[in-house]
DNA sequence: ATCGGGTTGTAAACGCCGTTAACTCTCCGT
DNA sequence: ACGGAGAGTTAACGGCGTTTACAACCCGAT
């Protein structure tokens, strides 16, 4: 089964070459100029070759959106470390900076990856015989599962202020509840041993609050669509992390 | 200067269709399918002659944006119209499920509008000769002006809570209070009478803070981007409409 | 009545683009 | 030595934005 090594290590790389210089063209020049041919012109070879690597420019970009995913979550994986495990507040300060760090920095890739109409899943096509299996959702790994599943970490594994009871929404808890469920099998897999009942629906529903506010301001600032022009939008973060550091503190 | 205007009409006519077709196109099939060839099929004409009523296509998707943000403006403005103008809170709450209805119902075109990157100003262009004049920004209806310029209405009229004094940061505050005159200035145009000291810097500073929560959430929806199935976003939505009018009633 | 210019359209062309089909060539296992 | 798989090519199709040159038309001025 992987006796393909061998041969298959130049074929990864091109695969590789391919994304980088896709994505540098993203990062230049935006998503329109992703083009197979300038790939290919840049990588010494014709636009039809791409296709031995790729079924489509769509099926590339996906993959690009895939890599850029992986990277800002290792992003932000080392602003966490670098602050040390013992500073929880500090950890998810470094979380939400190293956010919106990242999509001012890589204005293009924050675009593709978290402003692009998803595609809603197709409705999962019902199975004749009844086998609803499992359908564990596969890691998905894009959006905000990225910022939560590093916040969660934290929240979790810190006891937190326990924020609400039950104040949640009604129709709300059923979603909340599978997600929260979703996240302590995260964690677990990573070796992370929760307290008894960690991550209560309270907590769980604040973060998704939180992740409104945190993506609202990172969108608009990189957009440029605050309602007027604001020189320097940097207190306005800070001060919603303040804010946010309150709410936390009032365990 | 007005004598054009008969021979005219037929211009204005032409240009109005070629509109409405690239909106058709962008709300069935997406920005992409907006296409001068496609526009120029349905008209029954060629390509080459979009070029008469429009610089390029990137003019024309311009002046389609600029269509769509009066529609919208128009949308909310009815909404706020229908809630009567005494019940003020109801006209908040009018203002922000019309601007959620709307982006629900054309995803499309709230993608364009509101989450394209914006090119910033050109950096204005340095004045040999001192020539730093009036400047005033040109009414550039687009954005969150949409519905701060509602939402101000409603709250500049009502004598609001004072949600805070100065606890503003301040870095902010002078593009709050410069924002702010616009604001006055806007609606003392439209004809309103304001209180004396209306709309105070902590109040800017409120709807700011406001309008990233209610961008967050409703480009969080359109994009299908909360960090996990989210089967009905209606309760979240609400609730937080819910914590605005806590806010706001605690005067 | 005719001229001339502005307005609105056309056809042809250029150079891009994604994608497909048919083909070479090279390597490698049998 | 053969044959197939892998990786690349060329050629082509249709579609795209855009430019250029040219035709038709309206309309006011001579």
């Amino acid at each position: 089964m992987t006796e393909a090594t061998r041969r298959d290590r130049p074929r990864v790389d091109t695969e590789r070459e391919i994304r980088r210089e896709a994505r540098r063209l993203l990062v230049e020049q935006g998503r329109e100029a992703v083009t197979l041919r300038a790939i290919a012109r840049h990588l010494g070879i014709t636009a039809p070759a791409l296709y031995r690597y790729y079924d489509s420019r769509e099926d590339l970009l996906q993959r690009v959106i895939d890599d850029v995913c992986l990277d800002l979550a290792a992003e932000l994986t080392a602003d966490l470390v670098a602050v040390g495990e013992e500073d929880m507040l500090g950890g998810v300060f470094a979380v939400c900076r190293g956010f919106r760090r990242w999509a001012l920095a890589h204005p293009q890739e924050f675009t593709l990856v978290f402003a692009s109409p998803a595609e809603q899943e197709p409705e999962a096509a019902p199975c004749a015989f009844g086998g609803a299996g499992k359908l564990v959702q596969p890691a998905k790994d894009q959006f905000g599962r990225i910022f939560l599943s590093v916040a969660s970490k934290v929240l979790a594994t810190h006891q937190l202020p326990a924020p609400s009871d039950e104040e949640v929404p009604e129709q709300l808890r059923a979603d909340l509840s599978g997600f929260r469920d979703t996240l302590v099998h995260t964690l677990v897999q990573q070796g992370i041993e929760l307290p008894d009942q960690a991550l209560s629906l309270g907590t769980v529903y604040f973060m998704l609050q939180f992740w409104v506010r945190l993506y609202g301001h990172v969108a608009l600032e990189v957009f440029g669509r605050f309602p007027f022009a604001v020189s320097n939008a940097e207190p306005l973060f800070e001060s919603m992390l303040t804010e946010l550091a309150g709410a936390i503190q009032a365990a």
